[in-house]
DNA sequence: ACCTTTGGTTACGTTTTCGTAATGTATCTT
DNA sequence: AAGATACATTACGAAAACGTAACCAAAGGT
């Protein structure tokens, strides 16, 4: 899940970043109200948490500007506990929810599932597809092979990357779109990380001679095999 | 368990606070209407402990207006022994228990349980998990070993870790949960209290060579190992 | 006032991860 | 069929993450 995350003040942007992080989203850090709004326009995020109070454009500037040009990105503000106005004016230009500091990481999260949820659908703690189970709480997945689950170890990055591929079932990515949601860096346009990841992930889920689970799309990507 | 503890007399509140904390409750304190209004309708707090009598908005109205908003997190009255009238009122505006000044902690940490009991359901004393029985009244650990049970010796720390692990056993916690739930919110950012907590740990409840009971999730964060 | 325990911080060695780059192989085009 | 392009595979090394020990401050007990 791709995160825009905007705030100023540097203490608490670096626990929540880190925070985020440990839970595999994928953040995009600015603390500076022009440059989020430029981002904001350019990509496609999943969620956006904008700080109220900043240098620059501050958050409730830039969530109008955000609603009028007809983006709809779900937005979580943050405020300060004394800006209830300001919070009230944000929930009116068309904020999903705020969230007041200081505030767990915790809570944060839960509240960015469910405004993802209600704009992009469930996002379910446990992934099916064909013979694999993808469980987000254990980190765990398992290949089940004639009836008795083989436990898949992946890394970080692989299960990220499983992740992604496994929600849309069928679907093809390109290189670009996994490199912006699983990657989420300004990255080295001539990168050849994904072949390798995707290299190592087929190493490690699937066996020589049956059919690939991770397809190639020549031209264009990768996909997730559909179950038949 | 997050707790929201709201009273303005200085003496009441240390001692209660101090009591709650070597209970492994995470407290979170105020002494003024106002900040617990505005605390209590942000956070998801697992039992709020509300005193009557205050400076700012007083406990009733905070209770009022909570549950005016849809909020049913429990709420337990501190009152002054002569205030029955508050405390009957109080029971009407939703209050789920109410406990009269000056009370025993431990009176109190009874009645926090029950409420808490019935609003998220049982919450077990004895947690157990493969060969470790955690006990949270007696606040032991013990491991069985070829059938005789091993005592071990844990500080209030190291429990209050365990236990928050091994009430989820398989699942993944990051090191911002962790630090969130066990340690409560103003930590160092960079801090590697946990790991060394977990080390720690690790040293009294494993042997060598065998496999570990904490396991460590690379990027992510600990798991206490499932029983097979 | 002294000693002990607790628990957070720092520092450093070890292991793992993963991006880069180089080389090998398949597939398409002309 | 040759060349070109896209993908697969492997190896390597820097950086990140983790484990561990030692140190020290604060709290608690006697």
């Amino acid at each position: 899940m791709h995160v825009l995350f905007v705030e100023d003040e540097p203490k608490i942007a670096s626990f929540v970043q880190v925070g985020l992080k440990e839970q595999g989203f994928v953040v995009d850090y600015c603390d500076h109200g022009d440059e989020a709004y430029s981002k904001a326009l350019e990509n496609e995020y999943d969620v956006i948490l904008l700080d109220i109070m900043m240098p620059g454009k501050d958050g409730l500037f830039i969530l109008k500007h955000l609603r009028q040009a007809g983006r709809n990105t779900p937005v979580i503000l943050l405020t300060a506990r004394n800006e209830l106005d300001d919070r009230l004016q944000g929930l009116n230009l068309g904020a999903d929810d705020y969230i007041a500091k200081p505030f767990f990481v915790e809570e944060l999260v839960a509240r960015m599932n469910a405004v993802a949820r209600r704009s992009v659908g469930e996002r379910q703690n446990l992934v099916t597809v064909g013979p694999f189970k993808l469980d987000r709480l254990t980190r765990t997945v398992t290949y089940d092979f004639e009836n008795n689950q083989q436990l898949v170890e992946l890394t970080t990055r692989e299960f990220n990357l499983l992740e992604y591929l496994m929600r849309s079932p069928g679907r093809v990515f390109t290189r670009t779109q996994m490199l912006e949601h699983v990657w989420g860096y300004d990255f080295n346009p001539s990168t050849n990380v994904v072949d390798v990841c995707v290299q190592r992930l087929r190493k490690k889920i699937e066996i020589k001679g049956q059919n690939r689970w991770i397809e190639s799309v020549r031209g264009v990507g990768y996909r997730f095999r559909q179950a038949d």
